[in-house]
RNA sequence: GGACAGGUGGCGGAGCGGUCAAUCGCAGCAGACUGUAAAUCUGCCGCCCCUUGGGGCUACGAAGGUUCAAAUCCUUCCCUGUCCA
């Protein structure tokens, strides 16, 4: 059991299980704040709070094991010092079990027009007052150590789809290589439970991903991401990156692909040898009113279901499927009223959490292409 | 009975001679959302056709009138609100 297992800075990845005809796995993630079975879904809590869901709700309902909050939102607002001064993140939004912290790199991409991307660094504009802020890769490792995370991120570099031209996304791929590398400097000077991960670039060129990861394997991380996908790219692009990146990581090292995906995706990434993913998607459709169901998306504002007296999804056992109708949260949600947040949340993170529960045990029952090859037929005939 | 102010598309409410099938908001209908500046954003929203772009019809309380042209100006009528008797 322990031959597989790989201590890191506090980090403990177990490997269980393996699919012999395809790159996926199971494990168990061992952390400060918990165990987390892989492959894992992390629900996304920029702010230090997965929206609609309180931590009883995550944590009792979904039984979610690991959470995201971010860097770059938790430093302006309310403040990286305040958290730590609250005995750190965990304590502060009473979350008990594990956390992953991104760097704030997806805001220099997503944040662009209010930012300049230097050698240095990066320096953003506050999108709340407009305040500037030099963020660098030790400062972002600071903050998120003030935070106190399980995982860190580095600081990188996300380019926006269609890339910018090839010497450039090569010029942002070594920024990102540097820039890591001095992460890690930083971060080895302390004495540290939390993990830190890099995180491998390349935009949409297969070669600067395979240069960019093995530049960063000389970093001899607890774990990798893989970065830059889901920016607007085709699928199939996005797989072939994580296809040709995922064979040069360690096998005995997590493996995380950051920003994806739709529920029917999620099981792609886990063939390629991903082990854990992270996506708004499930929290912010669910808030706009995108319900994910075994029998595709339910747009509940629909006037088909003004008189549903049906479940939103009957195959699902979470608490909003249990108890109310398709016509009762249609109409919470043309209300414009919070429970429909909740439900519609607590949904969807169910949904999203139970498809990596069945990925996972069929990786251990050795079932997996099974399930696969079943997950692909449904999606092309079902509108998910 | 008198004096004002009004009557515009499902509702509210602009427009006050042509560029008006009519700004805008709401409601309605549909779509999007992928390391969250998102409880957000986009499109459609009189009727009928070809369906890119257009073409036709009916419409701004009612009926007349002025004008090349009227939701917009004039006359009468109907209705609503406020105030005075």
């Amino acid at each position: 059991m322990d031959s597989n297992a790989t201590l890191t800075e506090g980090l403990r990845f177990e490997l269980q299980a393996q699919c012999p005809t395809t790159g996926a796995r199971a494990g168990l993630l061992h952390t400060a704040h918990g165990v987390v079975e892989t492959p894992v879904f992390m629900p996304v809590g920029t702010q230090g709070t997965v929206k609609g869901l309180t931590p009883a709700q995550l944590e009792q309902e979904l039984d979610a094991k690991i959470i995201l909050s971010n860097t770059y939102h938790l430093y302006l607002r309310p403040g990286h010092e305040l958290i730590r001064d609250f005995g750190g993140l965990h304590e502060y939004i009473r979350w008990p079990r594990a956390i992953l912290t991104d760097s704030g790199g997806f805001q220099v991409f997503s944040l662009s027009k209010i930012r300049t991307v230097t050698e240095q660094g990066v320096v953003f504009q506050s999108h709340l007052n407009g305040d500037k802020h030099l963020f660098t890769p030790e400062s972002t490792v600071d903050v998120q150590r003030a935070l106190g995370s399980d995982i860190m991120m580095v600081l990188d570099e996300c380019l926006a789809y269609p890339p910018p031209p090839e010497r450039e996304v090569r010029q942002s791929m070594h920024r990102t290589i540097r820039w890591a590398s001095q992460a890690f400097r930083h971060y080895r000077q302390f004495e540290t439970s939390q993990a830190l991960f890099p995180i491998v670039q390349g935009a949409m060129s297969k070669d600067l991903r395979v240069e960019c990861a093995e530049k960063l394997l000389e970093l001899q991380a607890p774990g990798y991401a893989i970065g830059g996908l889901s920016v607007g790219e085709p699928r199939e692009e996005s797989l072939a990156m994580t296809e040709v990146t995922t064979p040069l990581l360690p096998a005995g090292k997590p493996r995380y692909v950051m920003g994806v995906g739709k529920p029917e995706e999620l099981i792609e990434y886990v063939a390629r040898g991903v082990d854990m993913m992270d996506c708004v998607m499930p929290s912010r459709n669910a808030r706009n009113g995108c319900l994910f169901t075994s029998e595709g998306r339910v747009i509940i504002k629909n006037s088909r279901y003004r008189d549903d007296r049906g479940p939103l999804d009957p195959a699902c056992s979470c608490y909003t499927c249990r108890n109310f109708s398709r016509s009762y949260l249609r109409h919470l949600f043309l209300a414009g009223e919070i429970l429909f947040a909740v439900l519609g949340t607590l949904h969807n993170m169910r949904c999203y959490l139970d498809i990596m529960r069945r990925i996972r045990q069929s990786i251990l029952l050795g079932e997996f292409p099974e399930l696969l090859r079943a997950t692909r037929t449904a999606s092309v005939i079902g509108t998910a």
